[in-house]
Parts: structure tokens; C-alpha cells; sequence
DNA sequence: CTGAAAGCGCTTACAG
DNA sequence: CTGAAAGCGCTTACAG
């Protein structure tokens, strides 16, 4: 242990073969010889050896690295699909470079070029790239890239998500279909929040409402804006009857609220959030949300992963979809 | 673009100078010459060039790339740490590679060897690593190993972050201060929360009061456990009237469901929580919490990222302390 | 099934 | 201030 780290010669020494030999095995012990292969496994345990990724990446075409861009982890969304996207990709070798691009993306170009400098095989955004510039960029740059939660008409490369519009359009159904007539929304200013309100609009005017009270918040969207836009109520011209808040956060935090200031939900407002997190479901009330699933996501993000380095053709639209799971908030 | 990426040696004979002085201008620009900085910069600008980071990780000493290794970003007290540890890296031009190490860091062997084997600069832990050899092999490695959010008697190189059992004293004697007397402790099956227990406990019985009574709750700990853990209370042999949470969820949700019950916090049952999260000073009531700065610990963890760079010396332990944060709860 | 050799794209003494 | 050359530790045709 003393000194340099053994190397791949080093590990051919001791089991009497090449360097080559030792290679292979460690990419496809099949084709090496088993009482070659079991010497070679004897060395590397006894050596310690533990192969040289950078190496590896610079020789080889790929880097099994992959990066993976979004706004924050602190309090986001789309936390559960990232962790379940690390997980599917470390059990198959891979390592992620998660890199940060800030609440309105401002550190995207910064971040991408990080990544194209490191060669990932793969890039997985989930903050929306509007450059054009960039997006001729990465179509050039020869690796795969991945948006997710969105799905634009016109992909980058891949695309795994919904339809933010039809989601917010689902919403407006849904409670109409409840009864609710004069709905609230609480929206997060992100692309996607404001294309769901806009679905959401549409759809309900479009059946005979008519147009709904907005608030714009602030990304990322936290609990404590719940509380304030549920004070905000009272600046209306006239009380909604249904929030439809932006994020499950959002919805808690104007259920605390609501409830002391003595407003029963649903009967005297109802709440709905979006994303079904966990705390939707364990709320009192529980929330009625819109559910993405996310290990679904991160599914497709492999699925797509492995037809490119096996080079077999994949799709460049992949819809998850998304439900709205009704509860006691609305 | 069309092709393969331009390499050094693009830029070296567009700007008419060697590789070796296009490598110095990327590294230390000031000991190159303005004018042919000047010719590089307009050739790195022409080609489009973009420094394949894998090659300067090979044949230079330093990848920049730094291991963060963690339980679970899905919903992680460590979420707000690893943020502004990764905001703070990527600045000064490091890459992370995030890893999942599981609520029982049972992947935390695989993942140490991955990130060995990437040749990381340093691997940042916020798991406890108990086994020994691996402790060893960790020691040995000869990269810098960052144990964060303990403080461990005996680090495997440095460690930033405060003392549990310390924390739990704290609380035990804020609470006795505040005049409580039957606490119940609820405990997320974690080392940590565990040495804060113990450290409560300790602390609360030196001080003449009995044995507080103690919930186990699995790890990730969340909302939905606060709403349990408020029904187990029917269970106890006699009613506490305040519980200690091992986390600002748990705590949460135990307000939620006492309030459904009828109860009023803190006049009829008080609680605190752990991590001084957002949440807690926005829910209703606020919650008194103990608060552990990691803007702080990603500071320093800079601050010895840095030193080790620059081959200065640096202690190796850092206490970044915590506080309890009195709020409307308990 | 295995080996010799070239090459991946950089950095860094060593000279000048 | 700059260049020629060796080297970082692997992979991969090409031969056998």
C-alpha cells in the first residue's frame, strides 16, 4: 500500500499474463480462459487492485459517467426521481455528476460545458434548455441527452415526461367535475408550473368558467408560501372555493393556515397540490394531488441509456403520463 | 463540429505554439506571454475547444472531481449541506459525483470503491463508516476523506461537524429550563439520533428527572411517522407532555395529528424537532428545533479542500457547534 | 484464447 | 517565455 497505487501491470505480473489479457477480463471475463481468469482474480485480490476509471474513460469510448442537471435538491421535486435515477444507474457501473443549476437555471451553460469536459456519456436535464444556441450544441456533441419531466415537440435528443398543459387541463376537469366553481391558482414561476396554469385556464374556460384568480410565487416552492397565499385570500375580489397550488408544499403549508384560522378543508376551501410526495398522502386533511411517477422516469432514463450504448434504436418521445390522485383536500 | 472533438493540439497549431503552452495558458495563464495568450484564446474561441478533463485528470495529479457520499437525497436533513457543498465546489471548478450510500449505508463499500476508483480528490462522508478495514483502506488511500455532521473521536483524516450526544444534552436541558417533566423521545433508528437520545437521556436523569420513555422510528424519517408516533402515545403508561423529535418532519406531523385530535400545541402537549429545517419556522405553531449550520460545514469543507490543495496544514477536527431554536412549540 | 504495440489527450520536468 | 519528449494507466484492433 505504500507508494503508488498497483496498476493494471502490476496485477499481469503477478498472474503471468499481459496487461491486455487482464483487460479483457475486466470487460468480458467470458472470452478469457477460466483457469487464466481465476489466476487473475487471485492477483487482483491480493494486489488490491482497484482499476483506474480516468484511464479507462480516456482509452475507451465511454466514460460510464453520467451527469445530471437540476435547478436544487434542497427542497425539490424532482428529488425522488433523481434518487431513483442514481440508483438504476450506479447498480449498472455508472457514476453521476449531479450538478446544480440554480432556481431560474442561470448556471446551466456553466454546468453543461463542466459536463462535455468530462466527457459523460450522458447528459440528463431536467431544467428546460430555451438557448438555441446550446441545444445545437449538444446535438452535436455526439452523447446522449436526456430531458425529462417535460416534453417538448421537439427534443434535443430524448425526451422522457408529460405534458405539463395536459396536466394542468386533467386538473380543470377533475374539479369541475367536483363542482368547484371559482378554483385559485397558486403558481411557481418555472416554465412548467406556468404552462400547467395555462392548461388548467384554458380547459376551464373553454367548459363555461370563467377566468381564475393567480398568484405567482417564487421557485423553489416551500411550505411557507402555502401560509402566505393562503393570507393572500383575503385581497380577492371574490373567496375561491378550491386552491390549486403549484406543489404539495404549497398545499400543506395553506392547509396549516386555512385550519388556524378556523376554515374547515375541504367543506369551507378545498386544497389540491401537485407531484404526490409522500406527505399528500399522510396530511390531515390528506391532499388530493396530480401524481409523475418518478422511479417510471428514472425506468425510461435506463431504458434509454441501454439501447444507446447497445446501439439499437429508441424513441425520442417517451410519455409517463400522469394521474391525479383524489383524496380529502378536494 | 463534424467529427471528433478538436484537442489540444488543434488549438497549439492554430494559435502557431506547442500543446505544452496551451496546456500552461489553460493552468496559469500568467506565465504565458499576453500576445500569444491572446492567439490561444482566439484558438480556443475558433475550434470550439473544450478540455477533455478525463486526459488532465490522467496525466495530472489532481481530477477535480470530489465524492459526496449519502444516505438519500429523497428527503434528507444532509440536503441543504449537500447543496451548498456542491455550490461551493463547482465554483472553484470541481465536479461532484453524488453517491447513494442507502437509510442503512449498506451500498457505502461499493460506492468508496467507485470513487477510489475514479481517482476522486477527496470523498466527503456523511454516513459513519464503522468497518475498520475499510477505515484503514480509507486512511491509506492517500486522498483527502471529509467525515461530515459527526465529530468523531479518532477521524479517518478530517472530520467537520458537532457533537450528538452533546446536542441531546442541550435540548434535555433547555426542556428542564422550560420546566417540563415527562419528555418522550422519538427515535430514528440512525447512530446519530441515537447518540443524541442517549445524550438527552443521560443529561435529563443527571439532572434528577426519570427515564423519558422512547419511540424507534425507521430511517428516512418523514411526516407520516409524526402522525404514528402522536397515536403511540395512547400506549404510554403515562403522558408526556412534551415530544422530542429526531427530525423537524417527525415533529410536523405529530403537531398535524395532535391538532386533529384536538389537542393544542404547546399548551396542552410541546414539541421540538431536529434540523431546523424551513418548515419549522414556517409551520403553525413554529417549532422549536435545533439548528445545525451547514452553509457552515460546506464552508469548511472548502476551507480543507483548499488547504490540502495548497499542501497547508488544517485541523482535523472542526466543530461547527449547533443551537436550539426556541420557538412557539415548546 | 492471448500478446505486442499504438493510441486516447492531456501535463510536466528538462532544456534552452 | 516556450518546445520536444516522456509518461499518466488504460483499451483495442491486429496477429497469431
Amino acid at each position: 500500500m505504500a507508494g503508488r497505487n498497483p496498476r493494471l501491470d502490476d496485477v499481469a505480473a503477478m498472474a503471468g499474463v499481459s496487461a491486455a489479457t487482464v483487460s479483457r477480463y475486466l470487460n468480458s471475463p467470458e472470452v478469457v480462459a477460466a483457469a487464466t481468469g481465476a489466476r487473475i482474480r487471485e492477483a487482483i485480490e491480493k494486489t488490491g487492485y482497484v482499476q483506474n476509471l480516468a484511464a479507462t474513460a480516456l482509452a475507451g469510448s465511454r466514460s460510464r459517467l453520467i451527469a445530471a442537471l437540476v435547478p436544487d435538491i434542497a427542497q425539490s421535486i424532482f428529488n425522488d426521481t433523481v434518487e431513483a435515477m442514481i440508483d438504476e444507474l450506479a447498480s449498472d457501473g455508472n457514476s453521476v455528476m449531479l450538478a446544480l443549476t440554480g432556481a431560474d437555471n442561470h448556471r446551466l451553460t456553466r454546468e453543461i460545458n463542466m459536463a462535455l469536459g468530462r466527457r459523460v456519456d450522458a447528459i440528463i436535464l431536467t431544467g428546460i434548455v430555451s438557448d438555441g444556441e446550446m441545444r445545437e450544441r449538444l446535438r452535436s456533441a455526439g452523447i446522449t441527452v436526456i430531458e425529462t419531466w417535460g416534453l417538448p415537440e421537439d427534443p434535443i435528443d430524448v425526451a422522457v415526461g408529460f405534458s405539463h398543459r395536459a396536466a394542468g387541463e386533467e386538473m380543470a376537469r377533475f374539479l369541475r367535475q367536483r363542482g368547484y366553481k371559482r378554483p385559485h391558482l397558486v403558481v411557481p414561476r418555472s416554465t412548467r408550473s406556468e404552462r400547467r396554469a395555462d392548461g388548467f385556464t384554458t380547459r376551464w374556460m373553454h367548459d363555461g368558467g370563467s377566468e381564475p384568480t393567480r398568484l405567482e410565487v417564487h421557485v423553489p416552492s416551500h411550505f411557507g408560501q402555502g401560509r402566505l397565499a393562503y393570507r393572500g385570500l383575503g385581497d380577492l375580489p371574490a373567496q375561491p372555493d378550491v386552491v390549486v397550488c403549484g406543489s404539495d408544499w404549497i398545499a400543506q403549508g395553506l392547509i396549516v393556515e386555512a385550519q388556524a384560522a378556523g376554515i374547515r378543508v375541504p367543506d369551507q376551501l378545498a386544497v389540491t397540490g401537485f407531484g404526490n410526495l409522500r406527505l399528500a398522502g399522510d396530511m390531515r386533511p390528506t391532499i388530493t394531488s396530480m401524481d409523475v411517477d418518478g422511479a417510471r422516469i428514472a425506468r425510461e432514463v435506463m431504458r434509454v441509456l441501454r439501447a444507446r450504448a447497445a446501439g439499437t434504436e429508441i424513441e425520442t418521445r417517451i410519455d409517463v403520463g400522469f394521474r391525479v390522485i383524489a383524496r380529502e383536500s378536494a
